[in-house]
DNA sequence: TACATATTTTCGTTATCACAAAAAAATTCT
DNA sequence: AGAATTTTTTTGTGATAACGAAAATATGTA
């Protein structure tokens, strides 16, 4: 029942605002389940604004409304996780690419910053702050490319796969506690901003796209190794359909 | 106030359906004036179902809200045109790939029967049966690679470009009216189709790319020789911006 | 006639109501 | 107790009313 303020400036926006970013930090597990009327009243609106907001959300695939009407969290099938990544891979690392053919000295620095902060946050294993970091790092390097399509695409594809991130920083979480080497993972960035440096599109695209794979290989050893010690970590719901 | 049928299964979804077949098919020009108020009237529905609709549909980038809430179709920049075709042939380009990986002779006898309905549709010069074939043909195609992400990013980037088709096709009705050689604008689906035949991912990929590279460069050569006959056909309303 | 002002209309936004279907809970029957 | 059935609650859907802001029209002035 927390009433939020009601800044005037459009009370859609802001319930729509928080779903998005609560869906793409991985608030909401696959397959759970949502109530319209329950997160109005979470968000002290009434159920129109929720209601268009959920309508966008699903057009971009980040809920479900089922036959029925009622919504749910997307549980992406392995198939679909491997094709969601493998899409990544593509646009983003043609947005890394165009991103080399545009980026000037000052924009290099922005990228070097965040990349100074997530070192430290390596360091003290802040893995909220890690995770904070390294999207910031991603659409800041994006956003060089100057490209919307392309950057509503890249939008639309992490919104989709923000379910997936607990698993993924659980498994992070996992090996950072057993590898003092903390190369492997920042190792991409540092390639990226090299790329940057001599304006070279065809490394940025390559180090973008192997830092996403290393992401799913995070996901895919943490899914196998929960697998084989209980039973599937999927997430929410059972697996009825309708 | 033709009052359509509810038939019971969601006002919404035909709402919407409605909304989205219209601009995918270039009913609507760049910078044309929406009012949700008079989408309702036009469906004989309320204004509850046309909002929702509304809102999905400027999540996938279809139409624009502006700052005052007032709605209309984007009105896209060379340069995001250009964006928006390169990201088409990029993704556009991965499906024929993986179409190719997964094509049967069933489902290529499906695409040569959709060919062969679009050749009887070029010789007579019917230009809208020409571009339903020609949608039909790459859809069909793209939805053998079976993957959702990517056919989801693909139908978001068709709708986008929707409101540039009249321009394309009036580019169209131009060349077949002087070139009585339809070779060239065909052939890329028969090599896309030779390409499935022989398993050959890259050669579908290139295949489809040249002929996306193919519909932007008729729009460009349109755009240049009217501007140069008038001023400029981009559409719609003033460049007013807010 | 050209421009500024006032009035009217249209429009987007939000909340609320009524309805039916679905889900959950309680009850009954075997 | 366990399963089937009934009752209650919750949910999504669609229409509508109230409100203020924006846009269009009309009016008045220089």
């Amino acid at each position: 029942m927390t009433k939020n303020k009601n800044n005037g400036n459009g009370l859609q926006k802001t319930v729509f605002a928080k779903l998005y970013a609560d869906l793409r930090r991985g608030r909401y597990k696959p397959g759970e389940q949502l109530s319209g009327r329950g997160l109005a009243k979470d968000m002290g609106a009434s159920l129109t604004p929720v209601r268009e907001s959920i309508q966008r959300l699903e057009a971009l695939g980040a809920i479900e409304i089922t036959k029925t009407g009622s919504l749910r969290i997307p549980k992406l099938s392995t198939a679909e996780i491997e094709q969601l990544y493998n899409l990544r891979m593509l646009v983003e690392g043609q947005a890394a690419a165009e991103a080399a053919e545009k980026a000037t000295p000052e924009t290099i620095q922005i990228l070097e910053e965040i990349e100074e902060q997530a070192a430290k946050a390596f360091a003290n294993r802040e893995l909220g702050q890690i995770s904070t970091l390294n999207e910031k790092f991603h659409m800041q390097l994006y956003q060089l490319s100057n490209n919307k399509p392309l950057l509503d695409t890249i939008n639309m594809l992490w919104l989709r796969s923000g379910p997936l991130l607990p698993a993924i920083y659980a498994f992070y979480q996992v090996i950072t506690n057993h590898l003092e080497n903390s190369s492997e993972a920042e190792n991409f960035h540092h390639t990226v901003l090299n790329a940057l440096r001599e304006r070279n599109p065809e490394t940025a695209r390559k180090a973008t796209q192997a830092d996403i794979r290393d992401g799913l290989k995070m996901y895919k050893s943490l899914a196998v190794d929960l697998k084989q010690a209980m039973g599937g970590l999927t997430g929410g719901a059972d697996p009825k359909c309708d």
